[in-house]
DNA sequence: ATTATCTATAGATCTATAGATAATGC
DNA sequence: ATTATCTATAGATCTATAGATAATGC
Protein backbone atom coordinates (compact mmCIF):
# COMPACT_ATOMS: atom_id res chain seq x y z
CA UNK A 1 0.00 0.00 0.00
CA UNK A 2 1.42 3.39 -0.84
CA UNK A 3 1.35 5.39 2.08
CA UNK A 4 -1.17 8.33 1.78
CA UNK A 5 0.95 11.34 2.49
CA UNK A 6 3.30 10.23 -0.49
CA UNK A 7 6.18 9.03 1.24
CA UNK A 8 7.64 6.58 -1.50
CA UNK A 9 10.81 4.79 -2.42
CA UNK A 10 12.97 6.12 -4.87
CA UNK A 11 14.12 9.83 -6.21
CA UNK A 12 11.03 12.15 -5.91
CA UNK A 13 9.35 13.44 -9.48
CA UNK A 14 11.01 16.72 -10.73
CA UNK A 15 7.13 17.39 -10.83
CA UNK A 16 4.62 16.66 -7.90
CA UNK A 17 1.90 13.72 -9.20
CA UNK A 18 -1.57 15.24 -9.55
CA UNK A 19 -3.77 12.31 -10.42
CA UNK A 20 -3.61 9.73 -7.11
CA UNK A 21 -4.58 6.39 -6.90
CA UNK A 22 -3.26 5.01 -9.80
CA UNK A 23 0.18 3.78 -9.95
CA UNK A 24 2.45 4.61 -12.97
CA UNK A 25 1.51 1.99 -15.07
CA UNK A 26 -1.70 3.48 -14.95
CA UNK A 27 -0.85 7.01 -15.14
CA UNK A 28 0.85 6.20 -18.34
CA UNK A 29 -2.01 4.69 -20.39
CA UNK A 30 -4.27 6.95 -18.77
CA UNK A 31 -2.13 10.20 -20.73
CA UNK A 32 -2.04 7.84 -23.89
CA UNK A 33 -5.61 6.92 -23.81
CA UNK A 34 -5.66 11.42 -23.91
CA UNK A 35 -3.13 11.46 -26.56
CA UNK A 36 -4.11 9.03 -28.55
CA UNK A 37 -7.33 9.47 -28.86
CA UNK A 38 -7.02 13.45 -29.16
CA UNK A 39 -4.04 14.36 -30.89
CA UNK A 40 -3.38 10.74 -32.59
CA UNK A 41 -1.68 8.07 -32.07
CA UNK A 42 1.66 8.70 -34.68
CA UNK A 43 1.58 12.32 -33.60
CA UNK A 44 1.98 11.86 -30.06
CA UNK A 45 5.39 11.37 -28.95
CA UNK A 46 6.91 9.45 -26.23
CA UNK A 47 8.16 12.95 -24.36
CA UNK A 48 4.71 14.06 -24.83
CA UNK A 49 2.93 10.95 -22.86
CA UNK A 50 5.30 11.05 -20.65
CA UNK A 51 4.69 14.56 -19.14
CA UNK A 52 1.18 14.48 -19.07
CA UNK A 53 1.69 11.42 -16.67
CA UNK A 54 3.54 13.72 -14.93
CA UNK A 55 7.36 11.86 -15.61
CA UNK A 56 10.11 12.65 -17.35
CA UNK A 57 10.43 11.07 -20.96
CA UNK A 58 12.89 8.52 -19.72
CA UNK A 59 11.32 7.73 -16.93
CA UNK A 60 8.97 5.76 -19.19
CA UNK A 61 10.56 3.47 -20.34
CA UNK A 62 11.03 2.01 -16.76
CA UNK A 63 7.39 0.84 -16.96
CA UNK A 64 7.03 0.29 -20.81
CA UNK A 65 8.91 -0.75 -23.33
CA UNK A 66 7.53 2.15 -25.63
CA UNK A 67 4.59 3.74 -27.53
CA UNK A 68 3.39 0.41 -29.15
CA UNK A 69 3.22 -1.35 -25.40
CA UNK A 70 0.65 1.48 -24.30
CA UNK A 71 -1.53 1.35 -27.64
CA UNK A 72 -1.63 -2.73 -27.27
CA UNK A 73 -2.99 -2.40 -23.29
CA UNK A 74 -5.84 0.39 -24.77
CA UNK A 75 -6.86 -1.60 -27.52
CA UNK A 76 -7.63 -4.87 -25.46
CA UNK A 77 -9.15 -2.62 -22.81
CA UNK A 78 -11.92 -1.95 -24.92
CA UNK A 79 -12.48 -5.21 -26.68
CA UNK A 80 -11.95 -7.28 -23.07
CA UNK A 81 -15.46 -6.49 -21.57
CA UNK A 82 -17.39 -7.25 -24.54
CA UNK A 83 -15.74 -10.45 -25.45
CA UNK A 84 -16.19 -11.57 -21.82
CA UNK A 85 -19.78 -10.81 -21.56
CA UNK A 86 -20.02 -11.95 -25.20
CA UNK A 87 -18.68 -15.57 -24.01
CA UNK A 88 -20.80 -15.36 -20.94
CA UNK A 89 -24.05 -15.36 -22.96
CA UNK A 90 -23.51 -17.52 -25.65
CA UNK A 91 -23.59 -19.94 -22.66
CA UNK A 92 -27.10 -18.89 -21.57
CA UNK A 93 -29.38 -21.76 -22.97
CA UNK A 94 -32.07 -19.95 -21.29
CA UNK A 95 -32.57 -16.87 -22.98
CA UNK A 96 -33.68 -16.48 -26.96
CA UNK A 97 -31.20 -15.87 -29.57
CA UNK A 98 -32.72 -12.46 -30.36
CA UNK A 99 -32.70 -11.31 -26.73
CA UNK A 100 -29.24 -12.17 -26.11
CA UNK A 101 -27.89 -10.28 -29.48
CA UNK A 102 -29.58 -7.22 -28.78
CA UNK A 103 -28.50 -7.63 -24.86
CA UNK A 104 -24.46 -8.12 -26.55
CA UNK A 105 -25.39 -5.28 -28.98
CA UNK A 106 -26.42 -2.78 -25.94
CA UNK A 107 -23.05 -4.01 -23.71
CA UNK A 108 -20.95 -3.51 -26.53
CA UNK A 109 -21.70 0.34 -27.01
CA UNK A 110 -21.86 0.95 -23.47
CA UNK A 111 -18.28 -0.17 -23.19
CA UNK A 112 -16.99 1.57 -26.31
CA UNK A 113 -18.86 5.02 -26.18
CA UNK A 114 -19.12 4.96 -22.50
CA UNK A 115 -15.30 5.76 -21.64
CA UNK A 116 -14.09 9.40 -21.14
CA UNK A 117 -12.11 8.88 -24.69
CA UNK A 118 -13.09 7.48 -28.05
CA UNK A 119 -11.02 4.37 -28.10
CA UNK A 120 -12.99 2.55 -29.69
CA UNK A 121 -11.35 4.20 -32.76
CA UNK A 122 -8.39 3.15 -32.12
CA UNK A 123 -8.41 0.10 -33.81
CA UNK A 124 -8.40 1.95 -36.88
CA UNK A 125 -4.90 2.49 -36.65
CA UNK A 126 -2.91 1.50 -39.53
CA UNK A 127 -0.02 0.32 -37.05
CA UNK A 128 -2.78 -2.29 -35.52
CA UNK A 129 -2.06 -4.92 -38.57
CA UNK A 130 1.45 -5.24 -37.17
CA UNK A 131 2.33 -8.45 -35.30
CA UNK A 132 2.10 -6.42 -31.81
CA UNK A 133 -1.23 -6.68 -32.26
CA UNK A 134 -2.38 -10.29 -33.37
CA UNK A 135 -3.81 -10.59 -29.58
CA UNK A 136 -6.03 -7.83 -29.68
CA UNK A 137 -7.20 -9.04 -33.17
CA UNK A 138 -7.71 -12.66 -32.07
CA UNK A 139 -10.09 -10.98 -29.68
CA UNK A 140 -11.67 -8.96 -31.50
CA UNK A 141 -12.49 -11.74 -34.28
CA UNK A 142 -13.98 -13.98 -31.78
CA UNK A 143 -15.94 -11.49 -30.52
CA UNK A 144 -17.43 -11.00 -34.44
CA UNK A 145 -17.82 -14.69 -34.21
CA UNK A 146 -20.43 -14.51 -31.44
CA UNK A 147 -22.41 -11.83 -33.09
CA UNK A 148 -22.42 -14.34 -35.83
CA UNK A 149 -23.44 -17.37 -33.96
CA UNK A 150 -26.55 -15.19 -32.07
CA UNK A 151 -27.33 -13.43 -35.61
CA UNK A 152 -27.07 -16.99 -37.08
CA UNK A 153 -29.41 -18.10 -34.58
CA UNK A 154 -32.27 -15.52 -34.17
CA UNK A 155 -32.44 -14.86 -38.07
CA UNK A 156 -32.14 -18.13 -39.09
CA UNK A 157 -29.29 -17.70 -41.35
CA UNK A 158 -26.13 -19.38 -42.88
CA UNK A 159 -23.64 -18.85 -45.28
CA UNK A 160 -22.77 -15.75 -47.21
CA UNK A 161 -26.61 -14.32 -46.16
CA UNK A 162 -25.22 -14.97 -42.67
CA UNK A 163 -21.76 -13.15 -42.67
CA UNK A 164 -23.52 -9.98 -44.96
CA UNK A 165 -25.67 -9.96 -42.19
CA UNK A 166 -23.16 -10.18 -39.26
CA UNK A 167 -20.74 -7.76 -41.12
CA UNK A 168 -23.42 -4.97 -41.47
CA UNK A 169 -24.38 -5.74 -37.64
CA UNK A 170 -20.86 -5.29 -36.59
CA UNK A 171 -20.54 -2.76 -38.71
CA UNK A 172 -23.29 -0.37 -37.04
CA UNK A 173 -22.07 -1.06 -33.56
CA UNK A 174 -18.68 -0.11 -34.16
CA UNK A 175 -20.38 2.73 -36.80
CA UNK A 176 -21.86 4.25 -33.65
CA UNK A 177 -18.12 5.29 -32.56
CA UNK A 178 -17.84 7.76 -35.21
CA UNK A 179 -21.26 9.06 -34.72
CA UNK A 180 -20.37 9.46 -30.72
CA UNK A 181 -17.98 11.42 -32.48
CA UNK A 182 -20.63 14.30 -33.29
CA UNK A 183 -22.95 14.20 -30.95
CA UNK A 184 -20.74 13.87 -27.21
CA UNK A 185 -23.93 15.10 -25.26
CA UNK A 186 -26.58 12.02 -25.63
CA UNK A 187 -27.34 9.82 -23.02
CA UNK A 188 -24.88 6.85 -23.52
CA UNK A 189 -27.55 4.34 -21.68
CA UNK A 190 -30.20 5.56 -23.85
CA UNK A 191 -28.66 5.85 -26.92
CA UNK A 192 -26.87 2.29 -26.82
CA UNK A 193 -30.50 0.64 -26.72
CA UNK A 194 -31.67 2.40 -29.19
CA UNK A 195 -28.41 1.22 -31.23
CA UNK A 196 -29.52 -2.42 -30.30
CA UNK A 197 -32.91 -2.07 -31.55
CA UNK A 198 -32.01 -0.81 -34.84
CA UNK A 199 -29.21 -3.76 -34.94
CA UNK A 200 -31.73 -6.01 -34.30
CA UNK A 201 -34.23 -4.53 -37.53
CA UNK A 202 -30.82 -4.78 -39.74
CA UNK A 203 -30.17 -8.60 -38.40
CA UNK A 204 -33.85 -9.29 -39.77
CA UNK A 205 -34.94 -10.63 -36.61
CA UNK B 1 -0.55 18.15 -74.06
CA UNK B 2 2.70 16.01 -72.94
CA UNK B 3 4.21 14.85 -75.42
CA UNK B 4 3.95 10.79 -75.83
CA UNK B 5 7.20 10.17 -75.84
CA UNK B 6 7.86 12.18 -72.33
CA UNK B 7 9.94 15.00 -73.87
CA UNK B 8 8.78 17.66 -70.96
CA UNK B 9 10.52 20.98 -70.01
CA UNK B 10 13.03 20.76 -67.02
CA UNK B 11 15.87 18.62 -65.63
CA UNK B 12 14.85 15.01 -65.85
CA UNK B 13 13.55 12.80 -63.02
CA UNK B 14 16.71 10.74 -61.28
CA UNK B 15 14.28 7.82 -61.79
CA UNK B 16 12.26 7.95 -64.61
CA UNK B 17 8.41 8.29 -64.16
CA UNK B 18 6.46 4.71 -64.01
CA UNK B 19 2.95 5.57 -63.45
CA UNK B 20 1.86 7.59 -66.71
CA UNK B 21 -0.81 9.46 -68.28
CA UNK B 22 -0.58 11.52 -64.49
CA UNK B 23 0.48 14.99 -63.74
CA UNK B 24 2.84 15.40 -60.95
CA UNK B 25 0.09 16.41 -58.17
CA UNK B 26 -1.57 13.45 -59.41
CA UNK B 27 1.21 11.21 -58.57
CA UNK B 28 1.64 13.11 -55.21
CA UNK B 29 -2.10 12.19 -54.85
CA UNK B 30 -1.70 8.47 -55.67
CA UNK B 31 1.17 8.18 -53.46
CA UNK B 32 -0.79 9.77 -50.60
CA UNK B 33 -3.72 7.68 -50.73
CA UNK B 34 -2.02 4.34 -50.53
CA UNK B 35 0.69 5.25 -48.11
CA UNK B 36 -2.22 6.92 -45.69
CA UNK B 37 -4.50 4.37 -45.51
CA UNK B 38 -1.72 1.63 -45.63
CA UNK B 39 0.77 3.08 -43.23
CA UNK B 40 -1.02 5.95 -41.73
CA UNK B 41 -0.72 9.26 -42.01
CA UNK B 42 1.58 10.97 -39.54
CA UNK B 43 3.36 7.83 -40.08
CA UNK B 44 4.21 8.78 -43.89
CA UNK B 45 6.97 11.01 -44.40
CA UNK B 46 6.84 13.72 -47.06
CA UNK B 47 10.32 11.91 -48.33
CA UNK B 48 8.17 8.31 -48.15
CA UNK B 49 5.22 10.00 -50.26
CA UNK B 50 7.63 11.80 -52.99
CA UNK B 51 9.90 8.57 -53.49
CA UNK B 52 6.60 6.85 -54.07
CA UNK B 53 5.24 9.09 -56.50
CA UNK B 54 8.67 9.06 -58.37
CA UNK B 55 10.54 12.37 -57.30
CA UNK B 56 13.10 13.41 -54.57
CA UNK B 57 11.54 14.74 -51.19
CA UNK B 58 12.50 18.33 -51.94
CA UNK B 59 10.40 18.38 -55.38
CA UNK B 60 7.18 18.07 -53.64
CA UNK B 61 7.57 21.29 -52.64
CA UNK B 62 7.19 22.54 -56.22
CA UNK B 63 3.42 21.64 -56.31
CA UNK B 64 1.86 20.95 -52.84
CA UNK B 65 2.58 22.91 -49.30
CA UNK B 66 2.96 19.57 -47.56
CA UNK B 67 1.42 16.92 -46.22
CA UNK B 68 -1.59 18.34 -45.45
CA UNK B 69 -2.55 19.74 -48.22
CA UNK B 70 -2.37 16.53 -49.52
CA UNK B 71 -4.66 14.99 -46.84
CA UNK B 72 -6.98 17.82 -47.59
CA UNK B 73 -7.01 17.23 -51.29
CA UNK B 74 -7.92 13.11 -50.49
CA UNK B 75 -10.64 13.66 -48.18
CA UNK B 76 -12.90 16.57 -49.98
CA UNK B 77 -12.54 14.06 -53.13
CA UNK B 78 -14.39 11.21 -50.91
CA UNK B 79 -17.21 13.66 -49.88
CA UNK B 80 -17.64 15.39 -52.78
CA UNK B 81 -19.40 13.07 -55.37
CA UNK B 82 -21.69 11.93 -52.11
CA UNK B 83 -22.39 15.55 -51.88
CA UNK B 84 -23.24 16.63 -55.39
CA UNK B 85 -25.69 13.66 -55.77
CA UNK B 86 -27.27 14.22 -52.40
CA UNK B 87 -27.94 17.74 -53.66
CA UNK B 88 -29.63 16.96 -57.12
CA UNK B 89 -31.75 14.13 -55.32
CA UNK B 90 -33.23 16.89 -52.68
CA UNK B 91 -33.92 18.58 -56.02
CA UNK B 92 -35.61 16.08 -57.23
CA UNK B 93 -39.36 15.79 -56.37
CA UNK B 94 -40.72 13.40 -58.42
CA UNK B 95 -39.35 10.71 -56.89
CA UNK B 96 -40.43 9.44 -52.86
CA UNK B 97 -38.24 10.42 -49.93
CA UNK B 98 -37.68 6.74 -49.21
CA UNK B 99 -36.75 5.70 -52.46
CA UNK B 100 -34.34 8.79 -52.93
CA UNK B 101 -33.11 8.29 -49.10
CA UNK B 102 -32.08 4.62 -50.34
CA UNK B 103 -30.43 5.58 -53.58
CA UNK B 104 -28.22 8.10 -51.82
CA UNK B 105 -26.58 5.32 -49.19
CA UNK B 106 -26.65 3.04 -52.32
CA UNK B 107 -24.32 5.57 -53.67
CA UNK B 108 -22.65 7.18 -50.90
CA UNK B 109 -21.22 3.39 -50.01
CA UNK B 110 -20.43 2.91 -53.74
CA UNK B 111 -17.93 5.79 -53.32
CA UNK B 112 -16.68 5.02 -50.32
CA UNK B 113 -16.10 1.17 -51.27
CA UNK B 114 -15.34 1.71 -54.62
CA UNK B 115 -11.54 3.05 -54.64
CA UNK B 116 -8.83 0.72 -54.56
CA UNK B 117 -7.84 2.62 -50.43
CA UNK B 118 -10.04 3.09 -47.96
CA UNK B 119 -9.83 6.68 -47.89
CA UNK B 120 -12.96 7.18 -46.20
CA UNK B 121 -11.21 5.91 -42.92
CA UNK B 122 -9.37 9.23 -43.09
CA UNK B 123 -11.60 11.04 -41.69
CA UNK B 124 -11.27 9.34 -38.37
CA UNK B 125 -7.59 11.49 -38.11
CA UNK B 126 -7.48 13.36 -35.28
CA UNK B 127 -5.46 15.96 -37.04
CA UNK B 128 -8.75 16.54 -39.25
CA UNK B 129 -9.67 18.70 -36.73
CA UNK B 130 -7.74 21.06 -37.35
CA UNK B 131 -8.17 24.38 -39.06
CA UNK B 132 -7.08 23.63 -42.58
CA UNK B 133 -9.98 20.77 -42.73
CA UNK B 134 -12.98 23.43 -42.36
CA UNK B 135 -14.12 23.10 -45.47
CA UNK B 136 -14.13 19.05 -45.10
CA UNK B 137 -16.24 19.33 -42.48
CA UNK B 138 -18.88 21.80 -43.47
CA UNK B 139 -18.88 19.56 -46.35
CA UNK B 140 -19.26 16.30 -44.44
CA UNK B 141 -22.16 18.50 -42.49
CA UNK B 142 -24.07 18.90 -45.45
CA UNK B 143 -23.90 15.77 -46.53
CA UNK B 144 -25.28 14.60 -43.45
CA UNK B 145 -27.79 17.14 -43.66
CA UNK B 146 -29.43 15.42 -46.64
CA UNK B 147 -29.47 12.55 -45.01
CA UNK B 148 -31.81 14.52 -42.14
CA UNK B 149 -33.86 15.63 -44.52
CA UNK B 150 -34.42 12.63 -46.70
CA UNK B 151 -34.65 10.23 -43.22
CA UNK B 152 -37.64 13.03 -41.32
CA UNK B 153 -39.65 12.89 -44.74
CA UNK B 154 -39.49 9.44 -45.38
CA UNK B 155 -40.01 8.48 -41.83
CA UNK B 156 -42.19 11.10 -40.80
CA UNK B 157 -39.71 11.94 -38.00
CA UNK B 158 -38.68 15.70 -36.44
CA UNK B 159 -36.40 16.64 -33.29
CA UNK B 160 -34.51 14.61 -31.33
CA UNK B 161 -35.97 11.38 -32.48
CA UNK B 162 -35.47 12.64 -35.90
CA UNK B 163 -31.67 12.94 -34.77
CA UNK B 164 -31.09 10.05 -33.36
CA UNK B 165 -32.44 7.83 -36.47
CA UNK B 166 -30.08 9.98 -38.56
CA UNK B 167 -26.94 9.76 -36.46
CA UNK B 168 -27.97 5.47 -36.69
CA UNK B 169 -28.45 6.03 -40.43
CA UNK B 170 -25.25 7.66 -40.80
CA UNK B 171 -23.28 6.08 -38.47
CA UNK B 172 -24.24 2.95 -40.69
CA UNK B 173 -23.07 3.95 -43.99
CA UNK B 174 -19.82 5.13 -42.47
CA UNK B 175 -19.60 2.00 -40.43
CA UNK B 176 -19.60 -0.39 -43.87
CA UNK B 177 -15.42 1.93 -44.17
CA UNK B 178 -14.94 -0.85 -41.46
CA UNK B 179 -16.37 -3.73 -42.44
CA UNK B 180 -14.88 -3.54 -46.03
CA UNK B 181 -11.04 -4.02 -44.33
CA UNK B 182 -12.56 -7.40 -43.06
CA UNK B 183 -14.01 -8.55 -46.22
CA UNK B 184 -12.48 -6.66 -48.93
CA UNK B 185 -13.73 -9.51 -51.26
CA UNK B 186 -17.08 -9.02 -51.36
CA UNK B 187 -19.08 -7.17 -54.77
CA UNK B 188 -19.06 -3.70 -54.08
CA UNK B 189 -22.99 -2.81 -55.58
CA UNK B 190 -24.17 -5.59 -54.19
CA UNK B 191 -23.07 -5.00 -50.89
CA UNK B 192 -24.14 -1.18 -51.35
CA UNK B 193 -27.68 -2.40 -51.70
CA UNK B 194 -27.61 -4.65 -49.23
CA UNK B 195 -26.36 -1.51 -47.27
CA UNK B 196 -28.97 0.57 -48.08
CA UNK B 197 -31.57 -1.85 -47.29
CA UNK B 198 -30.57 -1.89 -43.79
CA UNK B 199 -29.90 1.95 -43.68
CA UNK B 200 -34.19 1.86 -44.61
CA UNK B 201 -35.22 -0.76 -41.84
CA UNK B 202 -33.25 1.14 -39.73
CA UNK B 203 -34.28 5.11 -40.15
CA UNK B 204 -38.05 3.33 -39.88
CA UNK B 205 -39.68 3.58 -43.02
C1' DA C 1 21.08 -1.64 -0.64
C1' DT C 2 17.30 -0.87 -3.31
C1' DT C 3 14.39 1.79 -5.85
C1' DA C 4 12.28 5.40 -8.78
C1' DT C 5 13.38 8.87 -10.76
C1' DC C 6 16.39 12.36 -12.88
C1' DT C 7 19.78 14.65 -16.50
C1' DA C 8 22.31 14.21 -20.57
C1' DT C 9 22.99 12.69 -25.01
C1' DA C 10 24.06 9.78 -29.34
C1' DG C 11 22.09 8.63 -33.45
C1' DA C 12 18.33 8.65 -36.40
C1' DT C 13 15.12 10.74 -38.29
C1' DC C 14 12.13 14.43 -40.65
C1' DT C 15 10.73 19.19 -42.81
C1' DA C 16 11.52 22.99 -45.49
C1' DT C 17 14.65 26.04 -47.75
C1' DA C 18 18.73 27.49 -50.71
C1' DG C 19 20.98 27.11 -54.59
C1' DA C 20 22.71 24.18 -58.64
C1' DT C 21 21.61 21.76 -62.87
C1' DA C 22 19.72 19.84 -67.14
C1' DA C 23 16.15 19.82 -70.02
C1' DT C 24 13.11 22.64 -73.66
C1' DG C 25 11.56 27.25 -75.84
C1' DC C 26 12.51 31.20 -78.40
C1' DA D 1 14.83 32.35 -70.49
C1' DT D 2 12.01 29.28 -68.36
C1' DT D 3 11.04 25.26 -66.15
C1' DA D 4 11.21 20.96 -63.38
C1' DT D 5 13.95 18.78 -61.13
C1' DC D 6 18.13 17.78 -58.44
C1' DT D 7 21.67 17.84 -54.29
C1' DA D 8 22.83 19.53 -49.93
C1' DT D 9 21.79 20.92 -45.51
C1' DA D 10 20.24 23.64 -41.23
C1' DG D 11 17.42 23.15 -37.50
C1' DA D 12 14.09 20.71 -35.11
C1' DT D 13 12.61 17.00 -33.62
C1' DC D 14 12.19 12.10 -31.48
C1' DT D 15 13.70 7.39 -29.30
C1' DA D 16 16.25 4.75 -26.32
C1' DT D 17 20.24 4.17 -23.51
C1' DA D 18 23.88 5.39 -19.95
C1' DG D 19 24.88 6.91 -15.83
C1' DA D 20 23.86 10.10 -11.76
C1' DT D 21 20.92 11.16 -7.83
C1' DA D 22 17.66 11.36 -3.98
C1' DA D 23 14.49 9.04 -1.60
C1' DT D 24 13.34 4.79 1.76
C1' DG D 25 14.66 0.14 3.95
C1' DC D 26 17.48 -2.49 6.87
Amino acid sequence: MSSPGGRRVGRPRAVERVGWGVDPRGELLGAAAELFTVKGYAATSTRAVAERAGMRQATMYHYVSGKEELLVALLESTVAPSLSYARALLGEEGRGARERLWELCRADVEVLCGGEFNLGGLYLLPEVRGEGFAGFRAAREELKGAYRELVGEAAGLEGGELELRTDLVFGLIEGVILVRRDAPGRAVSEFARATADAALRIAGV
